[in-house]
RNA sequence: GUGGUUGUAGCUCAGUUGGUUAGAGCAUCAGAUUGUGAUUCUGAGGGUCGUGGGUUCGAGCCCCAUCAUCCACCCCA
């Protein structure tokens, strides 16, 4: 049998997870140094807790999980009446029950529902795991990948909110990456559709709203009249669309605009208000205004974030934003979020093409002893076990070859040093200390060779 | 889910209107060189041409299906 992985999975060798983790520990500083504490949620979840909560399109992106036990003689039935439900595009428990979670946001709104009672509030945690969604392929987009997510449970203040688009500017500068962070409020958006007449149908003009980068605002008008938009709103939708200047700018013309309408009015107010606190502590802040920006998950109901990077065609690498009712669908009432994530592969794909990745994160073993025959390999390993002592990482050419191919092996594995410890040194308790990087080498003491190297690690690790 | 692209050695790719035994570079291994990363030279191994069918005297090449890849749409991180 030919070995093979589903489609849109990949594994990750040495190279690629040493940059993964870069940028997955910057992320996990920033959580940590903003006060999120960890938590882990399992792969899967009951299907129940996944339907509906991301739309007909999410709903049909989830990977449900086949029920063990379909060909059990006694339960024939069932499993005959669950597979005519399937093929009428209906779910059923007696086939599926289970599926692998979609993101991170609802599984965490299902653990504060599970937890209310213990959980000190506001709860604020981060996540950095696997989601599955069975999407196409294609640049950018994978079946399974990695989301970073900071949430807090159980506040209104907006100073979460403005925590938030902090977050992401931290992050972003540290990694190097040029962004965007774009920001918007449901509320106003809410205000726009209730201008126009839509009111509940918000839906569909955020989604179309939403494209607007992509077809062009003639289209985004056409479409919008094919709701049923009239003359006059469309007027206005117009208006909306072509807002454009600083922050302070469109604010002011949203407010021309929609500052009539209650919920408009809210909006605005939180927006400014969120908006002044980032630019209050960032000279030259990357948050951004967009009023077009919608998002298409529809629990969000304030603040809404999306990072887009610069210089480079990507979809967005996070998003995020205010949900009121965060654990409502869960039987709780009342508790409020904010959370954002980052798109780790997303990121990754980025940072690769900008080549933003430091070069030294590829540094591998500390040493490499080479293999200088029998007696000499012996010895060799009783100095390596002294060095692993003093927390060197270090590794021995396990055969007797040509010292050629020993110092290939080691180039390759990105080694920092090799140590010869040939008949002659064993003599004179000496060793040839080999400096990979810059091809130089100098015989010295064992004693010496431990305080080189032991300064060697301190000074790497600082 | 819809449409398109590509798939030949470990890697990157040639391969003529369908015609003998499918090639190159790099990499690997062995030797020139039994204590040192380069260069050079010599030699070797490695392919059921993604998989399964079909057309044909004959298929890497044409047709169908399937799997994977990349890309666009939908949607999204």
């Amino acid at each position: 049998m030919k070995p093979s992985i589903p489609q849109g999975n990949r594994d990750f060798g040495a190279d690629k997870l040493r940059q993964r983790k870069y940028i997955t520990n910057t992320i996990e500083a920033v959580f940590l140094l903003y006060g999120f504490e960890p938590l882990e949620t399992p792969a899967m979840e009951n299907l129940e807790t996944l339907t509906g909560k991301y739309g007909a399109e999410g709903d049909k992106l989830i990977f449900k999980i086949l029920n063990n036990g379909l060909n059990n003689p006694a339960k024939e039935q069932v499993t005959r009446e669950g597979i005519e439900n399937i093929l009428k595009g209906k779910s059923d428990k007696n086939i599926t029950e289970r599926a692998l979670r979609y993101d991170l946001t609802i599984p965490f709104a299902r653990y504060v529902a599970m937890n209310y009672g213990q959980l000190t509030m506001p709860y604020k945690r981060y996540q950095i795991q696997p989601v599955w969604r069975a999407d196409r392929p294609q640049r950018g987009r994978y079946r399974e990948f990695y989301q970073c997510d900071a949430d807090v449970a159980g506040t209104y203040s907006y100073f979460s909110d403005a925590e938030f688009a902090c977050i992401y500017s931290e992050v972003f500068s540290r990694l190097k990456i040029p962004v965007a962070i774009k920001i918007n409020n449901r509320k106003i958006l809410y205000a726009l559709a209730e201008t126009c007449g839509l009111g509940e149908a918000m839906q569909s003009l955020v989604i179309i709203i939403d494209k607007l980068d992509k077809i062009g605002l003639k289209k985004v008008v056409e479409e919008s009249a094919a709701l049923g938009l009239s003359e006059k709103s469309i007027e206005i939708l117009q208006q909306y669309l072509m807002i454009s200047g600083s922050n302070a700018e469109k604010l002011a013309a949203v407010k021309k605009l929609l500052g009539n309408n209650a919920s408009g009015m809210k909006g605005i107010e939180e927006l400014n208000e969120i908006l002044s606190l980032i630019e209050e502590n960032f000279k030259e802040s990357p948050v951004v205004v967009d009023f077009n920006l919608a998002r298409g998950l529809n629990y969000y109901t304030g603040t809404i974030y999306e990072v887009q990077a610069k210089d480079v065609v990507m979809g967005s690498i996070g998003g995020g934003g205010r949900y009121d009712d965060l654990t409502g669908l869960f039987g709780i009432p009342g508790v409020p979020g904010v959370g954002i994530s980052f798109g780790l592969d997303r990121i990754y794909d980025v940072m690769e093409e900008l080549n933003l990745f430091p070069e030294t994160l590829q540094q591998g073993t500390t040493i490499l002893f080479l293999n200088m025959g029998e007696k000499e390999s012996r010895y060799a390993f009783g100095i390596m076990q002294q060095c692993r002592q003093l927390g060197i990482s270090c590794e021995l050419y396990f055969e007797k070859a040509k010292l050629d191919k020993q110092i290939k092996y080691a180039l390759k594995r990105k080694i920092h040093f090799g140590v010869i410890i040939g008949s002659e040194e064993m003599e004179s308790k000496e060793a040839v200390l080999k400096d990979l990087n810059k091809n130089s080498q100098e015989k010295i003491a064992i004693s010496r060779l431990y305080e080189i190297l032991t300064n060697h690690k301190i000074s790497r690790e600082v």
